[in-house]
Order: structure tokens, then C-alpha cells, then sequence
DNA sequence: ACCTGAACACCGTTCAAGT
DNA sequence: ACCTGAACACCGTTCAAGT
């Protein structure tokens, strides 16, 4: 806390400052506290000053994406298999929304286009080709990992703010759902453990079914 | 749109109306656009009135949820195939939210547990148990299969708003990516009728594989 | 170049008051 | 019982002004 500086003069703020500053106040009070005003007063610094690094909270908010996404996103490792690719990726984002939930809601909405996403996209594309797959079904493919990833991060903020469905909440007259809850809640780790085996174990079956090579 | 009311007598507002013109406010304008003040206005009343109707937004947003999704959600016909039962529920939600986008940011951040939607979870179950699933594997299923289909309605949504990732915006640094794309962008139809088809042939292969009979 | 302060048009929500 | 109006503590953002 406490940047001291003379008023009126620089406070020598800098974006990443700024962005490093709104990433742990979204994380800390959740993005639905993340303000313009909230931000300043956190970098001791008028609410205005901050329009000076950043567009405007949009803008904020997609550096945000950006921000988090970089410090996740990891080239996939040469020479890998397509399974390590997917799962990597998988991992990658998990640790990033894991490590920064004050960006999940961020990310489930918008896409950060970036020349290293891109570049990453593209390496992982080369290998599931590779692989056998046609480049579309690749393309396809890493979207619903990634859909998959955020998807049951943001069920699970969801759930943190909500009572779950739990086996106390579900009662008699659901025998085969309280069966399904007996061993405990379903935890966002094992739905989303769940989700990439079943859709790698599908990707599997529609490769020999018939890539393109 | 004038219902015409005496000042100070009542308006004879229903739960359901405020429901509707929510509903209807959030789809129109987007679910950011909509607030207890701009609803009170489309119902030609004060916004405090709308806190008779319902707790807070909170509690507004959460009713939204309950409207969309019991307007949507069908139960599974009997009998039934669990594949059957699984685009079902897929489709039913897919089809609720392209009449709702409004309610799609809702959707992701809050889960509906009502005794309808208990019901309706118990009767899948149920038909996913019989067809030789685990009670636990088949929650997980249903689980992925709306994580995918709200994932994919999201990201839709966010590419709206954004430009999405097309062939112009590639270029020729990225050729496997240009050949994804050649076709066309990647439409949210697309990808949610992969990621289906994929979740199904990975449910399909895990069956097999070893499922509680 | 960088930062400020007042101002504008909004929010959600409380509370006491009206009919 | 149902609805209102003023008030409070917030928002994002523009604009002219300060150093």
C-alpha cells in the first residue's frame, strides 16, 4: 500500500502496473467489484488517470484476458502426441483460471486475439494435423476443450456464490441422483477430468473413423 | 406502451409481468443494458416497486434463470435411448437460449435447482442409469453436455461483440489455420454439434469400456 | 506528457411516507 | 397492501484545467 507521490506531478504508473493492479483486485473482491474508481484508489491515483494506460473498462478488461492468458498459455512441447497437446492446453488454462478467478467471467466473454495466441493456436494445430486430423476438425477440437475449461470453472463460481446440488438438498424422491451424490459432490476438478477423457476418448474414435491425411 | 394507471392506486403488477418484460428488456438490449430502474420504466412504474415482486436483482436474475429454463427444458420422451436423452437435453437448452441470448450470461453464472429441474435431472438420470451408465458417470455427463452447450452460447455471444477469429484476420504466418478457416469461420452451430458428437462417441467408448451394470 | 477535479448521466437499495 | 419520492453511496466517462 502506499505509493507515495507529490501532487500533481508523474506518478510514473505504468500499464502493467495497472493491469497487474486490476488482476489482483478481481481476484481478491471478484470482478463484479472491479471499478475504475475502485482501481484508482487502489493505485493511489484519480479515477481519470487510468484512462491514460487503458482505452476505457473494456479495454481494461479485455488487457485483463490478455494478461492472464500470457502468463498461462504454454507452446505445446516438440515432438508431443495430440492427446499431450490437448491436455496440455487444457492444464495450462485450468492453472491460469485457477491461479486468477477474477478473470473467468472475462474470459467465458470475450476472445483474446493476439499475435501469441494465434501463434500458439497454430503450433497446436500443426501437431493434431499431424496427427490425423483434418485442420478443421482440429480447430474444432481446441475450441471445445477450451469451452470445456472455462465452461466448468465458471459453473463452479457459480456454485461457490449458490447452494450446489448435494445429496442433503436432493432428498428421497431422487433416488438415482442421490445414488450419483452418494460418495460426495461432483467437484469442478473431476467434472472437468470427466469432460477432456470423454471428449478425448471421442476425438480417438472420429480420427479412425476417418481423418484426413 | 402506456398501460394507463391512476397515480397512486394500484397497479395491479404481477410477478410474471416483471418476469416477461425482464426477459424481454435483456434479450432486446443485452443483459448489461438491464436494470431495476430501465424495467421499472418498460413497466410504466416506479422502480422501487419491482422490490415487491421480487428480493433484489440478484433475485430478479435468478428468477430470469428459472423462466428461461423451465420455458425450455422438456422432459426426455419414454422410452428413450440414452443418446436420445443426451441431444435432448442439448437441444432443448440450445434452443432456449437462441430465444433468450439474455439469458445466456445468466445461464453460466448461476445453476436453476429447482424441484422441476430436479425432476427432470432424476428422469435422465434414470434413463442413462438404465442404459448401463453409473449413476455418478451419468451426472458428470449431463454436467459436460450443458457446460458445452452454455460454453458454446457464451462464446458466441463474445464474438458478437468482438471480431472473431476469420481468414483476413490470420494471414499467411499461420497456414494451418488459414486452411481451417478456408471454408468459412467456425459457426457456434458447428462447433456445438462437434462437441456433441464428440462427447457421445467418448460416452459411447467409456460404456464400453467398463460401465455399472 | 501526465494527472486532476468537477460534472453528467447513470446505477442498486433504504427508508419514511403516501393512498 | 401496494406504490412512491427523496436520499445515499456508488458507477463510467467527458471535458477543461492544472503542473
Amino acid at each position: 500500500m502506499g505509493r507515495s507521490r507529490v501532487q500533481g506531478k508523474h506518478a510514473g504508473l505504468t500499464r502493467d502496473q495497472v493491469l497487474r493492479a486490476a488482476v489482483r483486485l478481481a481476484d481478491r473482491d471478484g470482478v463484479e467489484a472491479l471499478s475504475m474508481r475502485k482501481l484508482a484508489r487502489e493505485l493511489d491515483v484519480e479515477a481519470m488517470t487510468l484512462y491514460h494506460h487503458v482505452r476505457n473498462k473494456q479495454g481494461l478488461e479485455d488487457a485483463i484476458v490478455e494478461y492472464v492468458l500470457a502468463e498461462s498459455l504454454r507452446p505445446p512441447p516438440e515432438p508431443a502426441g495430440w492427446q499431450e497437446v490437448v491436455a496440455g492446453h487444457a492444464a495450462d488454462l485450468h492453472r491460469g483460471l485457477t491461479q486468477h478467478p477474477g478473470a473467468v467471467l472475462l474470459f467465458a466473454t470475450r476472445t483474446a486475439v493476439t499475435p501469441r495466441t494465434l501463434a500458439i493456436l497454430e503450433q497446436s494445430l500443426r501437431v493434431l494435423r499431424d496427427a490425423g486430423f483434418a485442420p478443421r476438425t482440429a480447430l474444432h477440437l481446441i475450441y471445445a476443450v477450451a469451452g470445456a475449461v472455462v465452461g466448468q470453472h465458471l459453473a463452479y463460481a457459480g456454485e461457490q456464490a449458490q447452494p450446489a446440488v448435494d445429496a442433503p438438498a436432493v432428498g428421497d424422491d431422487h433416488p438415482v441422483l442421490a445414488a450419483a451424490l452418494a460418495d460426495g459432490p461432483v467437484t469442478m476438478e473431476s467434472r472437468l477430468d470427466f469432460t477432456l477423457t470423454t471428449l478425448i476418448a471421442g476425438f480417438e474414435a472420429l480420427r479412425q473413423g476417418g481423418g484426413s491425411r
